[in-house]
DNA sequence: TTAAGTGCAAAATCTTTGCAAATGT
DNA sequence: ACATTTGCAAAGATTTTGCACTTAA
């Protein structure tokens, strides 16, 4: 996470999900890969607060749809998006990863790297992903040794 | 779940938490219990609406901070609302079983005796609580052979 | 050139707040 | 009687929609 990736890279990911490279687009896709926690809508308006809010709103739900992205609930129910990691499809999202909440800091880290244990559901439930939620305190906040 | 529970029980409930026994909540307390599955804000409004919008969200919160009620978020963020099982305390909730979204019905399943498996995160994350989460078809809708 | 994307205004939702009237203890 | 709770009205916040202008291909 949180390498920066050239612009080549992004406008190449615009063009193979057949999305025009825009400003707009452009920069919030950097501005994501420059994180390692997910991103709100209210945060990428606060931090580009040139693009109107509803273009925002409009890039998040096309960039979703692509599969480009994809959305965590915080624990105030706020939307938060992080970049897919690897092969997520046009509708079809596999993000089985965790994702932790830091109740201090507010924010989403998706951890990648953590593989979801195997889970039995009772007889019926036909699971078709799994996504396993954390809330706590982060590094940072831990160290912090908050009060 | 979904045994019918006895209207002392939910009056005992209340008094517990130093609430007052309404109406309006003793309903909202007898719907949930009564349902398998969590309720959101929508669905007790056009269950119950005789009963103002506002009283609803004033009731849902009031119960979710005293620990009566979880709140899970389904796929849409909506905030679903499910009776807590055990020992939920003011402010702490100890709630950490699976939540199953249905796909197709929406409907969100809490699976109380599903446990969930030990989860090592990198260092420096200080988990306080869990929540597994699945998606997909549930019992009802897998049956009916969905398209 | 033209289909897609942006920005602005406005509508539609969703959620919260203030306060007077009603209700439980 | 008194503190809570409710219902209504209104404010605030969030998200969506429509449409003319702009821009990438």
């Amino acid at each position: 996470m949180a390498q920066t990736l050239h612009n080549f890279h992004f406008e190449d990911l615009l063009t193979r999900h057949h999305l025009k490279k825009t400003a707009p687009r452009l920069r919030v896709l950097s501005m994501m890969s420059s994180r390692n926690t997910a991103t709100s809508q209210p945060d990428l308006e606060s931090v580009m607060n040139d693009i109107d809010r509803v273009t925002l709103y409009r890039i998040l739900s096309a960039f979703e749809e692509k599969g480009i992205i994809h959305k965590v609930f915080d624990l105030n129910g706020t939307a938060n998006y992080a970049l897919c990691t690897s092969n997520c499809d046009e509708g079809h999202h596999h993000d089985e990863h965790l994702h932790f909440n830091c109740t201090n800091c507010k924010n989403v880290y998706c951890l990648n790297d953590m593989q979801l244990p195997a889970i039995n559901l009772p007889a019926g439930f036909e699971p078709q992903a799994f996504t396993l939620y954390a809330s706590g305190l982060c590094p940072k906040c831990s160290k912090k040794a908050v009060k």
